[in-house]
DNA sequence: ATCATTTTGTACCGATCGGTACAAAATGAT
DNA sequence: ATCATTTTGTACCGATCGGTACAAAATGAT
């Protein structure tokens, strides 16, 4: 037995910022074992399904990261009355101003979209939930809170496709901006 | 002389719906060869720069299109008041509710970015443009219809990813609902 | 030190990639 | 009918793709 855990979660997040950046037709294992500095032997040692397996592997760390680090915050009681902004701070952090792409967002418009659809599904239905609890507990009627929780997912979505069109990071703030002042509108 | 003006209109669509399905990466000569039935002679022959200048000229067929049907009719004075309706109708249609997802925020969130970063910026920067046009006409004060008008477009962007993320082109309609208030609030 | 097991690097596989060359075929003007 | 020009189909190019085989090296228990 060796310490396959760090190097495992090094190496995924490697691979996880290759995807983002050339999605998964355009990374190859020859970049893969360029930016990873393994082999093929060792790659396919690790990811025994190849390709197809990297990029699941990397699709669950980051439906872990985000169970961890966004939903589970919303999902908390007694409710802080600033998770709706931590939220948002945190999405901004992470996709570092909507210059990193969302790769599940980039996934569920690309051809491997019904390859991985379990995935992506699960990571924004599940989001989306947390924050309708959330919402709720901040006093929007429930028929509203899930229209109000996909309207919000959506917007940063849109926001990360947009401000990479224009290259413009302060658009993305912007639209956070006016987020956090529709999302707690109510909530005063 | 012969009669390419049609049969280059008829390629250039076939084209696209290939690109927007298989992507950049994802779409081989072999692929587009099946879809139009033309050889690569043939193809090399209409287009010289090979998948690059064909993705290019799908792209500015993209743009002629919403110039003409998106674009004009925002910026036309005096204002129809059913203008912004009607562009959320034609959008809706244009994109299947969602199930077809737009070519340009696709490529704005790859690694095709850059080299066809001029016509990504342009698309989304004249429909800014006119949509801010056609919000101060409908009584939203200039400060706030740029604003506007990005969040509706970053809407719709996300919206498309969402409903093909979840399978559900229902959520599509909604948000596209939701976007409809929104907009015609202030203009009353 | 031995040795079974795990891990790795590398050579190699067939398939396919985007693109080129070019002869054959179609076209259209005369 | 002739013939220059345009258009097309096909054979072929080197490069690279994802994946496999497998011997060599590293590891760790004894």
């Amino acid at each position: 037995m060796s310490r396959p855990p760090t190097d495992r979660t090094k190496t995924l997040s490697i691979l996880a910022e290759i995807f983002r950046e050339y999605g998964y037709d355009g990374t190859s294992l020859g970049l893969i074992t360029q930016a990873t500095g393994l082999g093929k032997g060792s790659l396919y040692h690790m990811f025994p399904g190849g390709k197809a397996e990297m990029m699941s592997a990397v699709l669950t760390e980051i439906d872990t990261w985000f169970e961890t680090h966004i939903y589970a915050p919303l999902r908390s009681t007694p409710q802080r009355n600033d998770a709706i902004p931590s939220m948002l701070d945190a999405v901004t952090q992470y996709f570092v101003s909507g210059q990193r792409v969302c790769l599940m967002g980039v996934l569920s418009v690309s051809n491997q979209r019904d390859q991985f659809a379990d995935a992506i599904a699960h990571y924004f239905s599940r989001w989306i939930e947390a924050l309708t609890l959330t919402l709720q507990q901040h006093s929007h009627p429930p028929s509203q809170a899930r229209l109000l929780a996909e309207e919000t997912i959506l917007h940063i979505q849109g926001a990360i496709i947009l401000s990479r069109a224009l290259h413009d990071p302060a658009l993305f703030q912007r639209s956070i901006s006016r987020l956090h002042d529709k999302l707690s509108l109510r909530s005063r």
